[in-house]
RNA sequence: GCCCGCGUAGCUCAGGGGAUAGAGCAACUGCCUCCUAAGCAGUAGGCCGCAGGUUCGAAUCCUGCCGCGGGCGCCA
């Protein structure tokens, strides 16, 4: 069933086609003037010009020419030409139940689900999670499942950097210092040893050691640099030590992402489309679209009619080696060719706008994505300390994201202690409670921005349990299930919702049928924070109801049921929405 | 230099060409014999960076300027 607006803006539309004008000039929307009617239609101020006619006329013919006595209520023109509208109580109650019957919400589904790549992950073997991983992973994480929601077949890839020079640094530098060690030994073929040599530990501080020496070190380098080509070329010893380092690696990264709810269908990685480059490099020589330039190959991606210079993408360094341009466009036909995407995300720092503009380009010159086929990058602000400059610890490094966590949950602990709260539960369930209020905390803290916006990293803020925070929808939410249980235990079962008779309830209605036109918004934006802030908008206008009408005290059987319909689809958008947001919500706190 | 983004209340941030620009925090005032007060109600706080333009109507679209951040071929 279409959303309430649109099926205002239907009826609106109708009106505005018989009067001989643009159906969509019907377009309803949600009152900038609540306090009025909880609709307007601004489309006779638009139309008047085209109709010649003055804008209050038409509003009124407009108005006159509306007929849908069950679902509009009262109307009224006001100001220039802006038409007043409001919905029957009757028509308000029978949609809520209709959503409360509904298995998505009213959120209407496509006939077909479209295949969509999201790439959200970016993070790399033998380096730990820091910071600059938190918002792609919690953006992306919400964009997969929202869409998932909408009906789309969106999967999550991590898109793993596995492949770089960065192994060939380590390689290098643990060739120094273990030299005995099989894997080093050029003659063999294998097996290797099942274990690790190395923890994920080690890799966390071998790595800034390799790197630190790969700078200063020109002998390190090249043999860094060696040790990267042997890789890619299959030394056996190299391959197996690498495949040690992405295992620990990946799970490390498993149990990190974990904690913030993340996860992904595909942990595929840069060094998976390596045996593909060398072909679609030919593949794009075919397609006439490859260069060369300074003994390197690239593809020249400027338009006659571009307003800036877009440098070309580099595919080929004059050494032979590929960059990572190479390896987004292999990417590219993967997903195209073998995963058959229609669309694919890419939840990355908005500072690689530009790469990713190229790679795009080069994409559709080559014939690598048609234009069929969505290909956009979804940037994203970064994190700020205090001072306002992208986040770093006392020492300069990037905080890690294990302790970032840490720190959110640690926080919750403190408050809950302080505010003397959930004492009487179990010290075991005082402790989940305490790790899902931090990590509601931390991605509440930034779902709530706008994606493109940098923001300001305040854990104190976001651990508060006063105002607009993660901990404040969680006790929403809990108090909402609180009511349930109670009601359940009195054998009070919920009912047909029936049209508000309150204030309070009535809002709390209006509210909820909005749903499938936030979610559309999220959807169509790519912009999770539609949903953290409509989140915060029902838990609100849920508590309002909640201290104007007491539920369980209700004499009138009827109204009673009606109320607790009302809380359980609350409950469920509730749960649904920060589901989305991928933040789980505690049974009690 | 060229290009991209941002500039909204003391602070942190929302804001979809529409009426009187919102929220949270901080400040101040009330509300627990009652379903979880991690709540609710209220007061106060604004040349929406500046100047033009488009439009019946601009925080929103366009141009210029100022300020801040970022990007600009063989790193990722």
């Amino acid at each position: 069933m279409p959303s309430l607006t649109a099926q205002l803006s239907a009826i609106f539309g109708d009106a505005f086609a018989s009067l001989g004008l643009d159906p969509s000039f019907g377009a309803v929307v949600v009152s900038s003037r609540p306090e009025l009617a909880p609709y307007q239609c601004n489309g006779a101020l638009g139309a008047a010009k085209a109709a010649g006619r003055p804008p209050r006329e038409l509003a009124e013919a407009v108005v006159a020419a509306i007929d849908a006595p069950g679902v509009i209520g009262a109307t009224s023109v006001a100001g220039p030409g802006f038409i007043n509208i409001d919905v029957t109580p009757d028509h308000l109650g029978a949609t809520v139940d209709e959503m409360r019957s509904d298995a998505s919400l009213g959120v209407e589904q496509p006939g077909r689900a479209a295949k969509v790549i999201v790439d959200y992950g970016g993070a790399n073997v033998a380096k730990a999670l820091h910071v600059g991983h938190l918002r792609p992973a919690i953006i992306g994480e919400a964009i997969k499942r929202t869409l998932c929601f909408a009906g789309a077949d969106a999967v999550g890839d991590v898109h793993l950097g596995d492949w770089g020079m960065s192994i060939g640094q380590l390689i290098a530098h643990l060739r120094e210092l273990h030299p005995d060690w099989p894997y080093f030994d050029r003659e063999a073929t294998g097996p290797f040893p099942e274990e690790s040599p190395v923890s994920v530990a080690d890799l966390e501080h071998l790595y800034p050691e390799a790197a630190a020496r790969y700078k200063v070190d020109a002998e390190f380098a090249a043999r860094a640099r060696r040790a990267t080509v042997e890789l890619q070329e299959g030394r056996p010893g190299y391959r197996a030590l690498w495949q040690h380092f992405c295992d620990v690696s990946i799970e490390d990264m498993k149990a990190v992402y974990g904690d913030l709810n993340v996860s992904f269908e595909l942990w595929y990685g840069e060094s998976r489309v390596h045996d593909r480059i060398a072909p679609m490099i030919e593949r794009i020589r075919a397609a006439g679209a490859l260069e060369e330039s300074d003994g390197a190959l690239i593809v020249d991606v400027a338009e006659p009619d571009d307003t800036k210079e877009i440098p070309p993408l580099l595919l080929v360094k004059s050494d032979g080696g590929y960059l990572y341009g190479t390896t987004d466009l292999a990417t590219v036909e993967e997903r195209v060719d073998d995963l058959h995407a229609e669309a694919a995300y890419y939840v990355v720092d908005a500072r690689q706008a530009l790469h990713f503009e190229q790679v795009f380009r080069a994409a559709r010159k080559a014939g690598i994505a048609p234009e069929s086929v969505v290909l956009e990058h979804d940037p994203f602000g970064t994190v700020n300390g205090a001072d306002g400059k992208p986040m770093r610890t006392r020492d300069g490094d990037l905080p890690g994201l294990r302790s970032l966590i840490a720190a959110a949950v640690e926080r919750a602990e403190q408050r809950l202690a302080e505010n003397d709260l959930a004492t009487e539960y179990p010290e075991a369930e005082r402790h989940a409670i305490a790790k899902k209020v931090g990590i509601a905390a931390l991605k509440y803290g930034d779902l709530q921005n706008h994606r493109t916006s940098d923001y300001v990293f305040d854990l104190d803020r976001f651990v508060s349990f006063e105002g607009k925070t993660g901990p404040y929808l969680l006790y929403s939410a809990v108090r909402i299930q609180s009511i349930l249980r109670n009601a359940r235990e009195r054998a009070l079962v919920p009912g047909t919702v029936l049209p508000p008779v309150h204030d309070a309830e009535r809002g709390l209605m209006l509210r909820l049928v909005r749903f499938p036109d936030v979610l559309a918004r999220a959807v169509d934006f790519r912009s999770p924070n539609h949903l953290a802030e409509y989140a915060y908008e029902v838990a609100t206008d849920f508590n309002r109801f909640y201290e104007a009408c007491h539920i369980l005290s209700e004499p009138d059987p009827s109204r009673q049921a009606s109320w607790l319909g009302l809380v359980e689809v609350t409950l469920r958008l509730l749960r649904t929405l920060l589901d989305l947001l991928a933040i789980d919500v505690p049974e009690r706190m």
